[in-house]
DNA sequence: CGGCGTGTTCAGAA
DNA sequence: CTTCTGAACACGCC
């Protein structure tokens, strides 16, 4: 689930919910989700502190310990979430941050990414230095996509631009009607692209993700022979920047 | 049992 | 050096 508007989301509910308030304690139910410490670690860093203004840079969520130079740092790879919560924990909560009001759960069936305390600011700006820039704040898309490379690749590669994931990446595409295998360097322009892209993530941020709804191509993606919410055609389905890649030939013309 | 996946990383090939 | 492919990670669903 989890591309920029699913993190946005999760940034949202940390900031209405944990922001200000003391943190009691930190339970981690699973310590594989942990990267860089020790649990015993993380609580002794965590418990007593309060969370500042998280912000977030792609896929990235961060929030800064208040007074300390400490960042928490979330990824939450294709399966992981937030949520603030009271009552019986879900069997897939790996770290659980109580307060007295309820509890902040981050969530994570496959385990693929986790949680990072990132000591000082210089250490996060080491753990972030790969990362390009977030989707939603970076400028002409001539500055940062690499002619050489496929449209479809050059999105989704968080060292470009930050925040979109496989299922925005193709949505983008096909609303701005460029094929995925298409070179950058082949697009005259690439301004309605940039536009389309913000329009997109703009939708998605105010619906706390990437609506399944049926005017969406992630609405028909997974349709064994899906069809293009705008002319019919039959969707094409095959493989672009090692993601499973959907479009269509009609609109979508190579 | 085999295959697949909204993410990232790494090795190896082209 | 750049770009791409496939495998690996871990888990649940078909």
């Amino acid at each position: 689930m989890p591309e920029l508007p699913d993190v946005e989301g999760f940034r949202r509910v940390l900031a209405g919910h944990a922001v200000g308030r003391r943190i009691e304690d930190v339970v981690v139910r699973d310590a594989q989700v942990l990267r860089d410490v020790s649990a015993a670690g993380l609580r002794k860093t965590l418990t007593g502190r309060k969370f500042g203004e998280p912000r977030r840079l792609g896929k990235w969520l961060l929030t800064p310990l208040k007074g300390g130079p400490e960042t928490v740092v979330l990824h939450f790879g294709m399966t992981g979430s937030l949520h603030w919560e009271t009552g019986e924990p879900h069997r897939h909560d790996r770290v659980i941050f109580c307060f007295a009001g309820g509890e902040l759960r981050y969530r994570d069936m496959r385990k693929l990414q986790g949680l990072r305390l990132a000591a000082d600011d210089e250490a996060l700006e080491r753990l972030l230095a790969g990362t390009g820039p977030d989707a939603l704040e970076v400028g002409p898309l001539q500055d940062v996509l690499p002619g050489r490379r496929q449209l479809k690749a050059a999105l989704v590669d968080q060292s470009v631009l930050a925040g979109l994931g496989n299922l925005l990446a193709d949505e983008i595409l096909w609303r701005a009607k460029l094929n995925p295998y298409r070179k950058v360097s082949s697009v005259d322009d690439l301004g309605p692209l940039r536009t389309t892209m913000r329009k997109t993530l703009r939708e998605a941020v105010k619906a706390g993700r990437v609506p399944p709804r049926p005017s969406w191509l992630t609405g028909r993606r997974d349709e064994p022979s899906g069809s293009c919410p705008r002319c019919g055609t039959t969707l094409r389905h095959g493989r672009a920047g090692g993601r499973s890649t959907v479009w269509c030939p009609h609109c979508q013309p190579g």
